[in-house]
DNA sequence: GTTGACCTTAGACCTGACTCTAAGGATATA
DNA sequence: TATATCCTTAGAGTCAGGTCTAAGGTCAAC
């Protein structure tokens, strides 16, 4: 049985945060002391640590929490469940993707207009096409 | 001279947004009404569509600050200074891009390791992967 | 002269994922 | 026994970029 300090320690979280996750509901310690500190057994662990591979890989915390209950009663639910949740998240991330890549698309036209050097701006070709405002939105949402 | 809500109907921003912009020093009318109307000139609208160009692209309210300065004193400023920001801008993003396309990655295998079909979770491909935890993550920062 | 649409301000609220503080109680070591 | 280090809680603060509210002042039309 772990202190919170020591699942801290374990999981590389800060017991900050392993409290932050128990009020939302993702992990929480299977004892607690008479004095009330948290008790953390194994399972308490490989939970731990599901959420931190989850969240590494990018889920946000609600995501996690779905994948959690889908944890713990897996035969209550289907791959297709576990898919959803991911095919989602891909959904979500390759979007941001294209956002980001009509980004990088203008700046790079931006960098490649300009000559960068120590001329003064008052005919910086970035400056002109700011001025001129040829560009879209990156994002639509 | 344009009233706010007439500068956020031709900008196409809302006038809260306006005042909210004026109190982060990006915008503001260059005239006042007795009553303390805001009354924005033609040079206040071309600098709100500057704003709004260079928000559109990606810039950060703080990028377009630095930006604004340079533009109301282009003779102080070198093509140099225009393109530092946007060069960092640009980073910023290509780093955001590897970071999604990390977990683009791991997303699209685990949604091909994983039947995503009506099979119970019990022996889901991705549980198992959550559960090994092979994912590093995608942010280093 | 009053209705209704506009304007003003300071400041609260929102998202997401923490991060920290204050005030107090518990435990371990010297 | 003293002190240092841990633990508890509720609640506030952080970031960015808005968005909204409350309480009140202004202005044009009917």
């Amino acid at each position: 049985m772990l202190k919170i300090s020591e699942l801290a320690a374990k999981t590389g979280m800060s017991a900050h945060t392993l409290r932050f996750y128990e009020k939302n509901g993702l992990v929480s310690a299977s004892d607690r002391s008479e004095a009330g500190y948290r008790y953390y057994n194994d399972a308490d662990v490989r939970r731990v640590e599901f959420v931190k591979t989850a969240r590494n890989i990018g889920f946000s915390l609600e995501d996690i929490g779905q994948l959690l209950s889908i944890r713990v009663d897996k035969k209550s639910h289907s791959c297709q469940d576990v898919t959803d949740i991911t095919r989602y998240k891909l959904d979500e991330v390759n979007a941001k993707i294209s956002e980001l890549q009509s980004m990088q698309g203008t700046l790079q036209i931006l960098l490649d207009s300009c000559c960068g050097g120590p001329e003064k701006a008052t005919q910086c070709s970035i400056m002109d096409a700011l001025e001129e405002g040829e560009f879209r939105a990156a994002k639509e949402s």
